[in-house]
DNA sequence: TTGACAACCGAAACCGCTTTCGGTTAGCGT
DNA sequence: ACGCTAACCGAAAGCGGTTTCGGTTGTCAA
């Protein structure tokens, strides 16, 4: 159990200098492992840091180094939304991966009247971050274009519109969004909706790309009422699929942009009466634990969203070192895969011959090995 | 539209004096404000800072001057958890007061077989963090005693068993089940059970606490089985419920420590056929904003966590300057009420004479005036 | 004994800002 | 003209560490 410092105890190199009969330049030099120290010395002073409870201030060795190892994230503007869990996730993610390397995660938000690459650029002149993160990308983002122009080293969770000249680390959304129309398909349906989400966001966008273009693929017709964008919480999941229940061909299945949509709507289905899972099929997209404990259990194309926090904390990591210390490495550009988990709220069409019309009661299965990303890196700009 | 500086261009307050035609020193004591200066001089010196995109070095101020305005706070441990939506809404709002008065907030995980104490004690030793905020807190909570210990400024969301030597801002959460079982008893409800949290933390003690007194207040028999402790997630609901419906004298309501946990037991009651509002009423505890979007909508005591956040922040930063200008003033000690929220889960039983068997269709009525707070602040120990 | 070299030394400079302190100058009022 | 004072000056020291560089010492091998 450490004790926490009295401020009068603080220890300095000086001290411990003393304390151990060597010079200030050598505990230093100990400390930072530097090749003309011998390993003797080095594990003596370490072992006294450690027994004093010294750790070397970190101001001093910013000043001193010119190197602020410090990651900023600059959490979205808030518009009357809560924190969504995916982004709760990616920061536990990096905030543990920063952890690990002795880096510091400075979390920003952004007060009304002001906006985010205001924030970012407060926090850059002032010298505290050493790069960042940025996450939720729209098409065009601000964000990603102010950091583009500079020096500071960044990667994305997510991509924008052009990508190819930073790093980045995505969920292939299109995809994820082909293979669950594939399901679909698979199990018989063709008369398939969408709820979508803004696609001024890049996320949202793929997803809804994926439908479209897998829908296309299969043949399946795209009804005028089917496609609803703009869908950003459960509320207007409500309200979307109020409509689709109007409608003269009403769908068999839902696919949508998120679980907590999925949610939303199964909860509308269930409240109008329709069997989910039966009458109507839904897929969402995360893998929410709420999925699960729902009836029936949500099919869900998941991803690994603190796996993708700590992914993104060790690149940007890996990046700034690079441009403190070395020639500049090849850009990490990523697309980690989602993966399908089967459960209850997705089975063949009612109407489907040879249909079994109760909803599927088997535990989540998944369609794939469970979250072990298939690699994609390419060469970059140096 | 900022642009971000190039590094050969970081404005330096020699630069900036030399632009000006002052001394840095003047320069200096104008940004600070200091009385010898006069204030033509002080304009002056900011719009050129403005204009050339200077602000000073954190790292630089810090070292001379000693203070370090950034607030730590420390993730809770994972365990196979997600960050729960109420301590992701809570970093908001510190993160939003922060960045109003210029401090940073420094979010750090805990890696793998370390704990917390462990984690604040590195960031105290290097110098990262002028002050902690630390939430979730346990009824014996390490973090805590560490603290106090310590001349490290903190302040508390919530409050351990014993807390009345530090500051903190609490939910009155025995006071929000007190209520919320005055309610139900209200409705005509005699049989209620509770599905609580872990006992450990704080406030799942609280919220028991005030069922098992509102219940013995009421007279209400707290029959064996009716008392889950350890409730933690969907699935645990969905499990304590499956107990409860076998129950020979089965509750006709239930109290649930957290809204998702509610969530979770609507869906279990549900998917078994019970109507929900009817033949059993559920309330919960938080105000997430999927409990509006369920059918039937969750009665439940709301909490205004991102001002709750705000608030902390506000504390502690009102508390760290203090301690580094002047004397001890009072610890702030609050207690915020929390706001019973009317929706359709929870009606008279139906099994109560003049009974209107459905659900509650009305929109969400609050029982009292929306998140106010009573504040009821104490003097403390200087 | 001599030369080489590992391993440390001590001094100094520096990072970018803050703060102090004795001094100077300009403007104003008498 | 003189005295006062607001408002700045310039120099220096300091924060806690890092880094460089010429020097010293002890050990080992030839």
């Amino acid at each position: 159990m450490p004790r926490a410092p009295r401020r009068s105890e603080t220890m300095t190199i000086a001290r411990l200098a003393k304390h151990l009969g060597l010079s200030e330049g050598t505990v230093s030099r100990a400390l930072n492992n530097y090749p003309d120290i011998a390993a003797k010395t080095i594990d003596r002073v370490r072992k006294a840091a450690d027994d004093l409870g010294y750790r070397p201030s970190t101001t001093a060795r910013r000043l001193a180094r010119g190197v602020v190892e410090t990651i900023g994230f600059v959490l979205p503007a808030r518009d009357g939304h809560q924190i969504d869990p995916f982004l709760a996730e990616i920061l536990d993610g990096l905030a543990t991966e920063l952890a690990l390397s002795d880096w510091d995660l400075l979390v920003a938000a952004v007060p009304d009247g002001h906006d985010e690459v205001e924030v970012m650029d407060r926090l850059v002149r002032s010298g505290k971050v050493g790069g960042f993160v940025v996450a939720r990308t729209k098409r065009q983002d601000p964000r990603v274009d102010y950091l583009r122009k500079s020096d500071i080293p960044f990667v994305v969770q997510g991509r924008t519109e052009q990508c190819d000249d930073y790093a980045w680390l995505d969920i292939d959304n299109q995809k994820a969004f082909v293979d669950a129309m594939d399901h679909l398909v698979g199990l018989g349906h063709r008369k398939i909706a969408f709820l979508g989400g803004d696609p001024d966001l890049n996320y949202a966008w793929q997803r809804r790309e994926g439908y479209l273009s897998a829908a296309k693929a299969h043949g399946c017709a795209i009804r005028p009422g089917y496609l609803h964008d703009g869908i950003m919480d459960e509320m207007a999941a409500r309200a979307a699929v109020a409509e689709l229940l109007k409608h003269p061909d009403r769908p068999t299945a839902l696919l949508c942009v998120t679980d907590a949509v999925a949610i939303g709507a199964i909860h509308a289905l269930a409240h109008a009466g329709i069997s989910v899972g039966s009458e109507m099929s839904v897929i969402g997209f995360d893998g929410l634990p709420m999925g699960e404990a729902i009836h029936p259990g949500l099919t869900t194309m998941s991803q690994a969203s603190y796996q993708v926090g700590r992914e993104v904390g060790r690149i940007v990591v890996e990046q700034a070192t690079a441009s403190t210390t070395g020639p500049a490495s090849p850009l990490s550009q990523i697309l980690w895969d989602a993966t399908l988990t089967i459960r209850g709220s997705a089975n063949p069409p009612a109407s489907a011959p040879g249909t079994n019309a109760q909803p599927a009661s088997a535990p989540a299965t998944n369609a794939q090995p469970a979250s072990a990303p298939a690699t994609n890196a390419k060469g970059g700009i140096s």
